[in-house]
This record gives structure tokens, C-alpha cells and sequence, in this order.
DNA sequence: CACTAAAAAGACTTTTTCTATCTTTTTAGG
DNA sequence: CCTAAAAAGATAGAAAAAGTCTTTTTAGTG
């Protein structure tokens, strides 16, 4: 249960590898795959993603590439991890109750979003710049 | 991410509305499956799980049925999940770090192991006896 | 003992999601 | 115009989830 996809394990393995780098450097998606080990046709789809949500910033054509959105210290974990994994979701009802026609007097539904606190409050406390920190 | 499958859902209906029921009061599966409106034959799959795990008890032939194995304040919701779900891991690298070359200088393996211990913290905070109280 | 009720076990199917690749198009620099 | 690089979209294979069906074992009952 609860377990991270490849997509967001790369997708991690990415970002914190362009928050790495001087914040204006422009990296090839290629040089990006080959240094996090990330297949990087998979790689590109995951970056296209970041780039609508303006995590990071991409440029076509010749020099082109990627480089981060934002400072390193104002993008969290869970930001990166819910662009493309979707919102932090442990149970269905947790977003729509409806669904569910116990969700009233559930004792269990509560439970759940308390999971759901938790763990995006754990996510939201690290920022790419703490991840991408050597040592 | 992180969404709990219909196995887990059911799971916990089921096993929350035998702890509803006095503790020696033996009840029939189909019963069970009707009360909370789960698929019989997938809903037995999960009780032979329970029961080999000692989390219900069962008996067969005739007048025969489940009940549940512990008293209900015994039995925390981690214990119930786990037991269908496998074990909470938000990654790979939490169980086998080796898997991954990278988890020795990595820094975001450690968050990780911070969300899962989240996870378990609230979900073993909670038994069925809470779960099944009324109201 | 024969009959019936009920769970256990195992095989199997269908659907959905994940993982990955390939091709074509757009953009931009030289 | 040519080349480099990302964007977009289609597709395919593998794995996991969800659910069903059949057969077997166990146990009570007349
Ligand atoms: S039974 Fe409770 S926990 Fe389960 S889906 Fe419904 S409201 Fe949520
Ligand atoms: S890169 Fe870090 S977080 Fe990702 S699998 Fe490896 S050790 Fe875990």
C-alpha cells in the first residue's frame, strides 16, 4: 500500500538533480536521464508535466533544455510529488465522500484524513534545496 | 498516490462490523458481505487472509461463520491493513535500500522513512473497538 | 451414514494502471 | 535551410487489481 510509482521516484530523482545545479543553468534532458539512471524517453514525459506546472522551465531547439522553475527552496516534495502522482489521496472518500454512503457515520473516514495530514505535512516540510544539499 | 485498493476498503468494513457484534457471536459471511455492501466471493478471499493471520476466527460446516479473534480493542487498524494490503511502503528504498545504489548519500530516503513511520503511528493509534463504537 | 451448510483452496477472467517506447510536430539557433 | 532539442500523441507490453467460478474440506443433523 502506499507505495510511490517509477514515475515519481524518477520524477524526484530529477528535480533534485536540476536543484543541484546553479539556478540558471540549462540542462539537456539527456545529460538529466543518464545522471539519475531514469529512462529518458519516461523521463521527458515526466519533465513535460513539470514544465506546465511551471516547476521547471523548458527551451526548445538548439541549446535548449530544462532548469528549475523556481529557487530550490521554494518547491517543496510534495509539490513535486503531486504533480505528477496526483493529490495525496489514501482513501476515495477522502475526496469524495459522496461516493460512499457511510461516509457520515464512519468512524473509519476521519482515520484518513489524519493519513492524509500527516504525510502531505511531512512532504511539504522538505524543499528541493534541503534534497539537493551534498552530504 | 498512496490510495488504499477495494481489497483494503473492504477489508476494513468487514472486520469492523464483526467488531460490532458481541465478541462470540458467530456471523455468516453472506451476512457480512450484504451488512456492508461488498462482494461476497472477494470479501471471503479477504477473510481467509484474516483468519490465517488469527485476526478472525472461523469455523466451518454447518452453523459455521466468522467471528473475531482478539477483543476488538486489541486489534489496531494497522494490523487489519497490513494484513491485506502488505506492509506501508511510501518506496521501495525503505525495505531494500540496496535495490537502489543512490540510498547512501541520499537525502531523500530518509523522508521516506519518515512518512511510513506517520502512516503506521496513526493507523496503530486506532482500534476497531474505536471504530466500531456507535456514533 | 447420508445430507446439507459453510468455509478453504485454487484456477481463471477481466479491467485498470503502470511502464516504456516510438513517431511526428513544433520551436529555436547557427 | 539545417540541425538540435523539447512537445505531443499514439501505441504496446507487463503487472496489479478486482472479481468470479469450481472443487474440496470440514462439520453439524436427521
Ligand atoms: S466506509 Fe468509511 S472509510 Fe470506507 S469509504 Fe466509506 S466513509 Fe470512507
Ligand atoms: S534515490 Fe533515494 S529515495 Fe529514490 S529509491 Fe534511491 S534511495 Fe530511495
Amino acid at each position: 500500500m502506499m507505495e510511490l510509482t517509477r514515475k515519481g521516484e524518477y520524477a524526484i530523482r530529477g528535480i533534485v538533480y536540476l536543484a543541484g545545479k546553479p539556478i540558471d543553468k540549462v540542462c539537456l534532458l539527456s545529460d538529466i536521464a543518464a545522471a539519475v539512471d531514469v529512462p529518458p524517453t519516461f523521463l521527458a514525459k515526466i519533465f513535460q508535466q513539470f514544465s506546465k506546472m511551471g516547476l521547471v522551465k523548458s527551451f526548445r531547439g538548439t541549446g535548449g533544455g530544462f532548469m528549475l522553475g523556481r529557487a530550490p527552496e521554494n518547491i517543496t516534495l510534495l509539490e513535486v510529488v503531486e504533480a505528477v502522482e496526483g493529490p495525496i489521496i489514501p482513501n476515495r472518500c477522502v475526496v469524495t465522500p459522496s461516493d460512499c454512503g457511510r461516509s457520515d457515520f464512519c468512524n473509519v473516514h476521519p482515520v484518513w484524513k489524519r493519513v492524509q495530514g500527516g504525510v502531505r505535512g511531512v512532504l511539504e516540510g522538505v524543499t528541493l534545496k534541503e534534497l539537493s544539499a551534498g552530504k
